[in-house]
DNA sequence: GTCTATAGTCCGATAGAC
DNA sequence: GTCTATCGGACTATAGAC
């Protein structure tokens, strides 16, 4: 693996263990077994560095839940299957997590893949759910567009659940509460 | 106002605006007008002050909370006058955004109070959605303890979102697609 | 391309005058 | 009780040798 992979890497790790501002270059030269210069070759600045790993989680987590969702034989299974899949309920969403570091929201390179992402996976629901009513397996009544929005609400709000707990099984108890109101959206 | 109550008020304000890390001791000083000295007269640390603020706005949250759901007429209603209460959708909440710091949840006195406010909120509304389940408001085949989770995570999550779009609609969005889930937990 | 040395700033906290 | 001066260290970034 290259140096400029191992920085990379080692930045992702760094943001999501620590967020933005805590994550200083010693830090990540350090994690990536590089020097200063390195660095510095490599990416022009912190943001850079950083916008360049965010950028990489985005497509990376893009590129997951899209096969996910794929793979479950009916719409309403694929919206299950988002919610129950496994998820490190104490380290947080890498993305979702960032949005309460001012000094990313403030830098849109920082930001955008951020928000791409979310919006993404609202978009990927959305049509699930208006697949699942337009086929009869879903109410027709409700916005499906507004309810996408509150699914992938419930996956950020769960992690902080759980990280303010420091309880896994906050996460679970979110999620099993989110199971009942979506079945709450079948037709019967 | 006393020097220690201007303290305390310009770090409640920083805190929901910068976090924990990233509010210096010199930036409250500044925002509260006072000097070094005072600040470490009326407290002995940074952590010390972040810990007496936190509780204070856990507090201030808990009682507010309590007195929004006591007044609804009946627990559907204060369920969705829980959803739908005005919020400060691209600040985020005050103690939940707290949950993205490792310093925060490192330290027990800052983490408590973000902890204790967020399950409080979960037993008020698992009350209200057991008491709606009794007499026969709301369905009867779901744990209200998970639903009441869910719903609490539903608002973090709105928060989440509308930061990372940095748009309040987003934030309205999420509770649109909330209150379709909710009123297909109602009995018909 | 990689390294070390260093600059200039800000951090949290303490000392001590008033 | 409040102030200013200051400490020792960490921060992001640059310089320049190899």
């Amino acid at each position: 693996m290259g140096t400029r992979e191992r920085i990379l890497d080692a930045t992702a790790d760094l943001l999501w263990e620590r967020g933005y501002t805590a994550t200083s270059p010693q830090a990540i030269q350090l994690a990536a077994g590089v020097g200063q210069g390195s660095m510095y070759h490599h990416f022009p600045s912190k943001a850079a560095l950083a916008a360049a790993s965010l950028r990489d989680s985005g497509e990376q987590l893009r590129r997951s839940t899209a096969e996910l969702l794929r793979t479950a034989p009916t719409p309403a299974d694929a919206v299950l299957a988002y919610l129950r899949t496994p998820r490190e309920a104490l380290r947080g969403c890498r993305l979702g997590r960032m949005t309460q570091d001012v000094d990313v929201l403030a830098d849109e390179d920082l930001r955008s893949p951020i928000a791409e992402t979310l919006t993404y996976y609202q978009g990927l629901l959305a049509a699930l759910l208006e697949e699942g009513q337009r086929v009869g397996q879903l109410r027709s009544d409700f916005s499906a567009t507004s309810v996408a929005a509150t699914l992938v609400a419930i996956i950020q709000g769960a992690h902080v659940l759980a990280r303010a707990e420091q309880a896994p099984q906050a996460f679970e108890r979110v999620v099993a509460g989110a199971v009942h109101l979506v079945e709450g959206l079948r037709t019967r």
